[in-house]
DNA sequence: CGAAAATTTGACATGACTCAACTGGAGTGG
DNA sequence: CCACTCCAGTTGAGTCATGTCAAATTTTCG
């Protein structure tokens, strides 16, 4: 059962105890989304929290050039959330979109405050969860600020070596903030090294 | 007393009961700090929640060529901590400095984890703060990948209006990435529009 | 297999940085 | 309260990093 991925996801924090696991049973339900479809689509408001249990989505921008920009890339035991619309309830700014086939649970947004309200567990390991992407975020925008282009290639390498083999260079470029012509430069003269 | 400063903010989410409000009294303590002292310095070890009732603090990052990156602003009513240094209780990559005189109450690394512990709703409000400082920063990660110098600035002079006319180009430069003779180009331009 | 997308390449354009110099204003100590 | 220093801000010349556009080639996947 995929929900049984989601259990053991929450095991890294605090463990849930029977009733709560129950709660989750009730109250996730299963997705199967293609390569290239949409969980989320600009001008939906976001109405669930998207847990993936296989396969990787990304959640991009889009600008006024009409080019993508890449904010996150969401593997499997990753939520893929636009927080900003869920919480508010107006129009999402953004996509979510598979970049492989995926599995995917999903709770819609009452369901998400009765778990908040009733189990205090789930304000427990999702404020323990939201610390962690926030310290991620923060790092990488440190990288953003303070090195060039290639160093942040590396240093993206580096840093998700197990993704970074899955996706393709232009999801990596629109991830790093530069063109996948410039990427490819890149990738040419550490080619020589 | 500074310290209603605190639980006004804390009024924002759900507001503490008067068990919650003395457990606030006896755990944080008042500090001043001096403009350009230090609330931590690369090397030590993170161990106190921040937060900080008057004045502005920085929080940066120095380069291996000795420069500065202004990771966050922290001004009145916000809270100011290297949460990686805090909860792994390795020695910090970051500075906090007060630009500003400032004042700050504290709390340490013990009393925070028993007051989420004894009362969860620090565990649901910090969960919303946490959430929201994940929005602001994704905010910011999509303007640093996506858009051009100027167009940051002119966006962090809107989104920070209150804040700006408080902090010198210099600070602002290093927040958004940029040299401050850049920036200096970036406002003479605008004077003539 | 065939279409669509990814990758590479090169010529050229531009955004942003470096360095050095100068100016003016704010903070500090005598 | 003045003099001094230091730091913020500006300017310009030259350079480097990265983007744009167009085209050719390769890969992917339906």
């Amino acid at each position: 059962m995929q929900i049984e991925k989601l259990k053991e996801h929450f095991d890294n924090y605090f463990p849930l105890d029977s009733a709560e696991q129950e709660a989750l049973n009730k109250l996730f339900s299963e997705k199967n989304i293609k390569r290239r479809h949409f969980v989320l689509e600009q001008g939906e408001v976001c109405k669930h929290f998207t847990f993936v249990v296989s396969g990787c989505l990304r959640m991009y921008a889009v600008d006024t050039h009409g080019k993508e920009h890449n904010l996150q890339f969401i593997p499997e035991n990753d939520w893929a959330t636009d927080l900003s619309s869920f919480y508010s309830e107006q129009p999402s700014q953004l996509f979510i979109q598979a970049l492989e086939p995926s599995r995917v649970l999903q709770i819609r947004h009452d369901n998400v405050l009765y778990l908040y309200t009733k189990y205090h567990k789930f304000d427990h390991n999702f404020r323990v969860i939201f610390e962690q992407k926030y310290i991620e975020s923060q790092n990488r925008t440190l990288q953003n600020i303070s090195s060039s282009a290639e160093d942040r290639y590396q240093h993206f390498l580096r840093q998700y070596s197990n993704l970074s083999n899955r996706l393709s260079n232009v999801q990596i470029a629109s991830y790093l903030g530069i063109t996948p012509e410039f990427l490819s430069v890149i990738r040419r003269a550490n080619a020589y090294k």
